[in-house]
DNA sequence: ATGACTTATGGCACACTGTGACAGAAAGGT
DNA sequence: ACCTTTCTGTCACAGTGTGCCATAAGTCAT
């Protein structure tokens, strides 16, 4: 990797760190672009090269997290059955988390507060999250075997798994440490696995 | 009802089905809200009178859902398990649609014509359903007598009716009719009560 | 190193959404 | 008719996001 790329992920979480951090000082909605750019001494316009917008700051993780669902269940043998693949897709999101380094654990946490006191974020988190369900059908509807415009199960398979992750995230309490977090989104997921019937996604 | 706000709620829907087939017409993002107040003659300061933004043209229906929802899982007994109730709710909404006007019906199924050429609408109502989970997370929780913040089974709950409904909403194909949407998204409610372990929801 | 080539950056102008403030118009009640 | 309340349009403005172009910085030859 050359000095070039190395030098835009610096500032590209340069810039992320900053935003997180006037985020919960002023709140969401009274930090602006400027200020944002300002702070890592770079220009508004360039600010849009690095984050498509604002609301994009905040769903930094996603794209991370989808990433490693989409491999986990490439690497599932292919006779699993599809809820149980993704509660292993959705415990290695988990896993990731666990085996972070320090920096990407605060980003996380600060995230994580963030969104306890912007309800707007987190309805732009769960839109996105509906980008990511949208390619896990595909993904399941292929393993599965059956068309995704016409089959009715396999959507549901996956918005369930999806919102047993969502729930494990937004359910602990907002002093919570990182590893009461991800312990609470493996409770989640096996609560979740506990309360479907077997052989309900064959 | 004075005179006056029938012209509001007349004025109102007028927006509304303006928005709807300009929209449809030439896209979401490249119909400016000047358009909107321009065809039907209202200035475009007014029209954020009528709508808190053009985002909410979208939701426009949500409202009325969360509504329902709320009033039919008030009139359910005390003693019935949890989902069964919120299942209820959701078979309300989707007997609601039934039951509507032609006009009403004509604005649901442009709306949604809608939502499947643009991706971002489905996710800014997704969003808005994060925020009516949060009101049923309440009810729920009051019922099962658990405190929402500690609980863990409830948020699950809730998300699961919540994402059967959006499941049976957005599966039927583009050029559906209500009735196949309303058959859909029955359907799509017994699924949901037959893939999850009698009991679960105690 | 010097050059040529590619990519990142900053500045500018611009379109669009959304809000506060104020003045005038319309509707309501008496 | 009058006064009060509510709705409306106009203006000014802050903020997000994009296209365009000139310039600066990184990259890769020779």
């Amino acid at each position: 990797m050359g000095l070039r790329e190395r030098k835009k992920e610096k500032t590209r979480l340069a810039i992320l760190d900053a935003a997180l951090d006037l985020f919960l000082e002023q709140g969401y909605e009274s930090t602006t672009v400027e200020q944002i750019a300002g702070a890592v001494e770079i220009s508004p316009r360039t600010f849009f090269r690095y984050f498509n917008s604002k609301d994009h700051l905040a769903l930094w993780h996603h794209d991370h997290g989808e990433e490693i669902m989409l491999e986990t269940l490439a690497s599932r043998p292919e006779d699993e059955s599809s809820f149980t693949s993704l509660m292993h897709a959705m415990r290695a999101v988990v896993g990731d988390l666990e085996g972070s380094t320090g920096e990407d654990r605060a980003r996380f946490l600060k995230l994580r507060r963030l969104m306890e006191d912007h309800p707007r974020l987190v309805g732009m988190s769960v839109a996105r999250g509906a980008a990511t369900e949208r390619r896990l059908i595909e993904v399941i509807a292929a393993r599965r075997g059956v068309d995704p415009d016409e089959d009715m199960l396999t959507p549901l398979i996956v918005a369930f798994a999806a919102c047993t992750l969502r729930v494990g995230f937004e359910c602990p309490r907002r002093d919570s440490g990182l590893p009461e977090i991800t312990q609470r989104m493996a409770e989640t997921i096996e609560l979740a696995e506990r309360s479907l019937r077997p052989g309900w996604d064959r």
